[in-house]
RNA sequence: GGCGAGGUAGCUCAGCUGGUUAGAGCGCACGACUCAUAAUCGUGAGGUCGAGAGUUCAAGUCUCUCCCUCGCCA
């Protein structure tokens, strides 16, 4: 049994994440997590909401609370979210408890400690009647090269030019519209990562089971040369500079800047699930105390990568602390709203919490997993998913579940039955079991969602295959010990296609196994023996019941409303 | 502007280190079946693999140029 460390990249806590966040981290970690458990691994599958930072102020301000209360509620709300799509974490942690408070300001202590954290002081734009420091991209003001009237502090967007915010002509705050704005001297720290070039590029040459994706986006970052980082603002929220409970001199208004403290709180989610009663976090990620035998595996966005593979094993690795870091890294490209991006402010797209009112959590599971973005972007389209919904889950899946339990119902008062000798059919399906199953198994274990859930979509449809070799239904007319064959091998069909169905739609999965009794010790994923005994698994007389339709069929007016509601054709 | 990814059948996508008639699903056409959610099964029609040039016995697969799309960055 192997140890498998699994995280997503943390979703941010202003709002519900919409389906491409979902399609690029939590669903895939989660439906790989269904997986290795189902192969009997230990596996530790934690998440947590990403807290700090400005813009989880201003959200804050723009609903009128105080920005801890805004985080407790929308952390409930994409905790809830979550659950909505069946994402089975050990733990849904957050970055502004405690265990990652506590473990941002160890490893600022222990990096100060290396040489690798310096005091500098910088430039920086203070909105007097916002009362704070204004982040670059929130000033705004006339660009001194071309006069458009609304270039950003880092960037005019009319002529491109990169600016400072000084640079700017009448500079207001893009908060309040303020111009009552000064230029202010303030202290950072900076994380030196110029110190730490090598030992990065070092690390990263040594990740053999990185994709292409990964190591391309690491080593452009490399070969840009690496700078160093202010990793504090003049904030209220976020882990403050302190050092055992006392603020560090000068520092008492200032907070760590959220790309520091973010991902330690993958670590920091780990030992609150520990705190919460759950066993010791150490053993997952100190390599000194039992984590050394731990396989580690991230998820995350592409725009996430350089994060995951620069970023924060500077932190880990600058330590010299022995840290678990990285075995296994998973990016995904971006799902687009037809061929563009999902978008908030431009109505483009559906969020999670809008998808679950609209269908079940399996629906959009099936969907992202088997339109997942792996080799490159992908699409979503409301036509799309229809077609892809109706046929894999409603035709496919639902309807062969629905034929043979609702035929056992009525021919063979529902019970599994004992008689007749299997024949070619059940020899051509056993067949194709034998070459398919290890296809889907080695699909899972190479993170190959998207070539998985067709694997697995081809083996139920050879059960509808099977079932026209087969036709127990003509069979009967002269001959119900044949018939009977036909309808056991479907039945198993049925429990086997619902063990394989868990990792991607586990609510439908535990619907049909449920219908056909199949006891949970038995829904491992163990395929080791002949495909023939698979097809003989159940006892004999069980009874079962066909359950209610698993999939309906997405009809055109329901994709017409949800067009129309969602902005879903392309904007012209 | 710099950087990255990509342009393969009507649609969404596979095609590893170059090698027989370029694949899948959907859609479409025709046929079969009737147990089933007007579901299913079979057969078939569809592509000069963005354009041009080059390397090679051989290129969707390597090199160069160009065009187009998407995204990121400061």
């Amino acid at each position: 049994m192997a140890r498998i460390l699994i995280t997503s990249a943390l979703p941010y806590i202003n709002g519900v994440k919409h389906l491409g966040n979902l399609a690029g981290s939590m669903l895939p970690a989660d439906v790989y997590a269904r997986f290795q458990r189902l192969r009997g691994h230990d596996v530790l599958y934690i998440c947590a909401t990403d807290e700090h930072g400005t813009p989880a102020e201003l959200a804050a301000d723009a609903a009128g609370m105080d920005v801890r209360a805004y985080c407790d509620e929308q952390h409930d709300i994409q905790k809830r979210a979550g659950d909505g799509f069946s994402l089975s974490y050990d733990y849904f942690g957050r970055t502004s408890n405690a265990p990652s408070i506590r473990l941002t300001q160890h490893f600022a202590d222990v990096l100060e400690q290396k040489g690798l954290i310096v005091e500098r002081v910088e430039e920086q734009v203070f909105s007097i009647d916002d009362d704070r420091f204004l982040p670059d991209r929130y000033v705004e003001g006339t660009c001194p090269h071309c006069g458009f009237e609304r270039a950003r502090g880092d960037q005019c967007d009319s002529c491109g030019r990169l600016l400072e915010p000084t640079d700017l002509k009448e500079p207001y705050s893009k908060i309040s519209g303020s111009k009552n704005l000064e230029v202010r001297e303030t202290k950072h720290l900076h994380l030196v990562q110029t110190k730490m070039e090598s030992r990065i590029r070092d690390w990263v040459d040594a990740a053999t089971e990185w994709p292409s994706l990964a190591k391309s986006i690491a080593y452009k970052w490399l070969d840009e040369g690496l700078r160093d980082r202010s990793i504090t603002r003049d904030l209220k929220w976020g882990v403050p500079v302190a050092h055992e409970g006392t603020p560090r001199e000068g520092f008492e208004t200032k907070v760590f800047y959220v790309w520091f403290d973010a991902p330690i709180g993958y670590i920091g989610a780990t030992a609150e699930w520990a705190e919460a009663g759950n066993g010791d976090w150490e053993i997952w990620w100190r390599t000194d105390k039992g984590a050394e035998d731990v396989t580690y595996v991230q998820f995350m966005g592409k725009d996430n990568v350089a994060f995951h593979t620069v970023s924060f094993p500077a932190t880990i690795l600058g330590s010299e602390e022995p840290w678990k870091t990285v075995d296994k890294l998973k990016a995904f490209n971006w799902l687009t709203w037809y061929g563009g991006k999902f978008s908030t402010s431009e109505k483009r797209g559906v969020f999670m919490d809008q998808a679950l009112d609209i269908l079940p959590g399996d629906y959009w599971r099936w969907y992202l997993t088997a339109n997942a973005p792996e080799g490159s972007d992908a699409a979503f389209t409301w036509e799309h998913f229809q077609g892809l919904i109706n046929s894999d889950l409603a035709n496919v899946l639902g309807n062969f579940v629905n034929r043979i339990t609702k035929y056992t119902a009525s021919k063979f008062d529902g019970q599994v039955p004992s008689t007749g000798e299997t024949g070619e059919a059940e020899a051509w399906i056993a067949q194709e079991l034998e070459t398919r199953l290890p296809a889907v198994v080695a699909n899972m274990e190479a993170m190959e969602f998207r070539k998985a859930a067709s694997e697995v979509r081809a083996i139920w449809a050879a059960g509808n295959e099977y079932l026209t070799k087969a036709e127990p239904w003509v069979k009967y007319k002269s001959d119900v010990d044949a018939a009977a064959v036909g309808v056991r091998t479907g039945l198993n069909l049925v429990a086997l296609f619902g063990i394989l169905a868990q990792p991607f739609i586990p609510e439908a999965a535990k619907k049909v196994l449920d219908a056909v009794g199949v006891p949970e010790d038995r829904r491992s994923w163990n395929f080791d023996g002949p495909a023939a005994d698979l097809l003989d698994a159940l006892p004999h007389g069980l009874a079962i019941t066909p359950p209610d339709v698993l999939f309906a069929k997405i009809e055109d007016a329901q994709l017409a409303e949800w067009s129309e509601r969602f902005g879903g054709a392309p904007s012209q």
